[in-house]
DNA sequence: TATCATTTTTACCGTTTGGTCAAATCTCTT
DNA sequence: AAGAGATTTGACCAAACGGTAAAAATGATA
């Protein structure tokens, strides 16, 4: 009874972390995310994740107690920065203010969070095994509770007639791509490996698609 | 030289398939699209393949003589579909009948090949190990094709301005995320696995964000 | 500096994986 | 029906895989 340490040998079960333990977690978070999102759950390995982490495979599993424990803990961590830019979608804004200032917080998600946002795209591939529940619940009830304020707003003829949730599809997917497709991106615009330059002229691209308008009405001429 | 076919022992190298090859290989193909497009290149095993295909994997090396060798079969098959939409796009017809057309035909894509395009999502998520070549040459040489057309109507004022190749993207995630994103779709929309039923409020939503407006002008009350 | 808990390493285990081989079976033609 | 070629199978292999056990090394603290 010398110490209030828990007497676990699991050191995730311990009351408060140690300094060693907070850097080597962080570590291993910051490996995996790059060999998950890069190669999804199946595709990655403990070895790489420990080699990216210049970590040995034991050393590794002393911090989390298996592959799927790493992949949850990041996956829990992604949901809520996933979700931030949606709450802020006020009732009270216009319109065209809400719906820009959502794109513009999601595109800079995307260039802020690559990473995290092509773990979320595998995780999607592979039919959502781990975060089935989360979509179902707390997303959706998110995402109904948002799409009615567009609807409030389309009823009052501030916002063109669609399908809300269709609405956020379009948002989602336009921005998410940039991230997860990036690859693409680089190769047909001629950048370089890296060269993330491209973000702006995406937020001029999606401003005019989203906030103003692509065709121009016909001409009667 | 009782026979013409090919001496070798590889059944891929000889010069006419026959009736067991033929229908072997598009079972092995069919059964490795739907394993690769779920878990990716390095999540696929050839034992799955073999299980879903009905196959022991020998008799499955025995027509690709790897695992490689059959994604880059279905990779080579899966980039001409993936093109096709694009080239028809024509400087002739209207900004507006051809970005809609193309927009349909596109998603019409998504919805017959859900597999193929998630194939292709996790390439790209892989950081297109495979078909960086072709995204770097054919893609972008049909791209910069393409946008020159775009370019011109928008010179024309019959398009607002903006990059053409941004534009491009943005058809290629909307109608893409219906494939590769179908589990949230799903589950944020509350349908079932397997339903379907929401491309049709897709297709109104894209053309209403890509050929009318979706925010009006702000009135001057 | 002695002590104890924490951290790291070495050596290992059973399973899965991509792939081979030779023998056995089947199919088609003559 | 027989022979040649095509197809399938079972037994196997080395490497990679996820994970364990116990000892060794390190760090914190009294």
């Amino acid at each position: 009874m010398t110490q209030i340490s828990a007497s676990s040998e699991n050191p995730a079960e311990r009351r408060s972390k140690t300094r060693i333990q907070k850097e080597n977690e962080t570590r291993i978070l910051l490996a995996a995310l790059e060999v998950f999102s890069e190669n999804g759950f199946r595709g990655a390995t403990l070895d790489r994740i420990a080699a990216t982490a210049k970590m040995s495979k034991p050393n590794l599993l002393y911090y989390f107690k298996n592959k799927e424990e790493i992949h949850v803990a990041l996956l829990t961590d992604l949901l809520d920065v996933w979700l931030a830019p949606l709450r802020e979608i006020s009732p009270h804004g216009e319109p065209a203010d809400e719906i820009g200032s959502y794109i513009r917080r999601k595109l800079e998600s995307s260039r802020q969070f690559p990473r995290e946002s092509r773990l979320f795209a595998n995780e999607m591939l592979a039919g959502a095994p781990h975060i089935g529940d989360f979509l179902q619940s707390k997303l959706k009830q998110l995402v109904d509770e948002k799409a009615a304020i567009f609807q409030g707003w389309i009823d009052e003829r501030r916002l063109a007639p669609c399908d809300p949730r269709h609405l956020l599809f379009a948002i989602w997917s336009t921005t998410q791509h940039y991230a997860d497709f990036s690859v693409q991106v680089r190769h047909v615009l001629g950048l370089q490996p890296g060269d993330v330059s491209y973000y702006e002229e995406a937020l001029s691209m999606l401003e005019t698609l989203f906030l103003s308008r692509l065709v121009p009405p016909a001409s009667t001429d």
